[in-house]
DNA sequence: CATGAATGAGGCTTCATTCAT
DNA sequence: CATGAATGAAGCCTCATTCAT
């Protein structure tokens, strides 16, 4: 008896190399090998190589657009502790799912690919959540008011990505990386 | 008597189809078709793809490594200032460069290639001159000091590429970014 | 149900068009034609068409080498039996596999190719059985001895392969060959 | 000024290519590249890769049937003594004309190729040449007649070919061949 | 459910040959 | 005579996907 189901260990699989050698440069052959079952079977629980791919994607992006969405509608807490939340929890987030973050950069970094437009779909929600956030606290004069709140979530959102780069220093201590984040957003890098 | 030289064809029909259609999803037959030279010709001027990419890859990264470098040498300047040039200097630039932006946004996150690792050399380069130029500000107490010199320079260089996304906004006024980059990094957003 | 296997199939196909044909004028198309497989399938069985091509010249000559040392070891016979068997044993050979014979000639006469070497690995291992037999016949009075043993297995060997030329006369009657070859090394021509 | 024709530099580049290299591993580039010319004067020159190659074959093996006629035709010396001279005449070619040996053995070992059907044609004609000597020495009582004389051409001149292995002994002293190959032709091996 | 042999479209690359200069 | 840029046919190989067992 296996400890993990098949589908269940494909997924692990793909999600080890995808993040490891990319999309294009895994085959259907080496998941299936690295899972343990033969080649036919990936076919029986997914219908094709991308949709195993963007699976995968998918289900890490939701995760964390349903928190975002969460956090937004928070009653009991000022702006600037929702988008420290939300810091936090993307930090968290690329801590325990690495792998699968790699693979989200990929797939938004891949234009051709079908997944393409879909991811940026996927970030457009992202954005508005934390957009709304960023209104409340300029209506209510937490934030400065001279910068359109969606540009600014796509800036929150780009530099934490942009900021967190896993193949540039190995960040082992995330917690340092939220803090520059926060740092800096809130308080500019000028004495 | 054509206007371009076959080679300089070649290229410029390289850099639109990589950027629109990635890496993977587009083949020496397109490009040679866009340019309107034969097939074989690709590989009068180029070893192959692969090279093709990533020379043009590596000839927009150096003309802004350069840049970066010099600025960081500059004497007559405040740290502030220079890391405004940066910032200037490396929105002109997407704005100028958005197809080979997205090329190298491609390459960056295209683990398994081997223009992976060096892609990230570049990037480590880049890091280095704004960190000379971060340090120099803390030191004359311009900056706050408090941060990793290279940290905060990771973050710049990336905050800069997440909040251009050109994919999403489609943003032709890029001054904008480059206004809001300057005071979130400086000013932070809180009031 | 096919009578033979696609591997088998595949194998026969090669022997059949790299002997008529030559390896470089030999496409992996038409071998999978022949075949009546599919071209993708050769490279199920077979890594590359060098592997295909040399996996049937070693499995020839490995065939007659390991002949070729039991001869040598052989203890009930004289020298000069064990030079005709190897004689007679080589020119059946021909006979059963005339195109396997002349993949391994053409592929003896192909510098620059990776196999070139290993075909001489092979030829040497041969003339060292030769030249055991030789030089036992050459200690017990046998046969004459100014002859270097090793000079002599190669000639034999290649005179062998000189004799039967079967490009040239068609020699369906080989069994006169080796008649001619055994009078001729053994006595010479001179009355 | 040049010493040597480009022409001649050609023929001389492709003789120490092909010989090097092979027919198909060698590139028609690399052959200019050899001779400091460029690519198209070799069409200048030559109709084709083809015509180069096969003229410097023929150019070898006209001489050698040539000498071989005149051999055949001489009346002051006795059959043996022509083989013997034809055999010094074979030896010494491969001794001066390695690169040409070479790319003659390879040229009669290349089915398919268009030289090969006329690389035999040459061979039927010093057949015929050693032949002629043959038949006289055997009815003159010289030589033993059991023997078919088309079948003992075709053994001599494979078995020098045979025996003159370039590849595996790297024999300088091809006199000691010479020696070998006439002891056993007119003598045998046995005692 | 699972397998793995089989498929074939399609990609990258090589290279003999041509031809305008 | 000579050049070398340009061509394009053709070859080897990969790999996502299918399907009979």
């Amino acid at each position: 008896m296996e400890e993990k189901s098949k589908k269940e260990r494909l997924i692990q699989a793909a999600i080890k190399l995808f993040a490891q050698q990319g999309y294009h440069n895994t085959t259907v052959a080496e998941i299936a090998d690295e899972a343990g079952v033969a080649k036919g079977t990936v076919y029986w629980y997914f219908s094709s190589k991308e949709e195993l791919f963007w699976g995968i994607i998918v289900s890490g992006a939701e995760l964390v657009n349903n928190k975002l969405a969460k956090e937004a509608e928070q009653n009991n807490k000022t702006a600037v502790e929702k988008i420290e939340a939300i810091i936090r929890l993307h930090i968290s987030y690329f801590k325990k799912g690495k792998n699968i973050v790699k693979m989200t950069q990929e797939c938004s970094a891949s234009p051709g690919e079908n997944f393409y437009k879909e991811i940026q779909q996927l970030r457009k929600v992202a954005i508005n959540s934390v957009a709304k956030i960023i209104k409340e606290g300029q209506e209510n004069g937490e934030l400065v008011a001279d910068i359109q709140a969606k540009e600014l979530a796509n800036f929150i959102l780009g530099a934490i990505g942009g900021a967190y780069n896993p193949s540039i220093y190995e960040l082992e201590d995330v917690e340092e990386t939220t803090d520059l984040i926060l740092k800096i957003i809130f308080k500019g890098i000028k004495v």
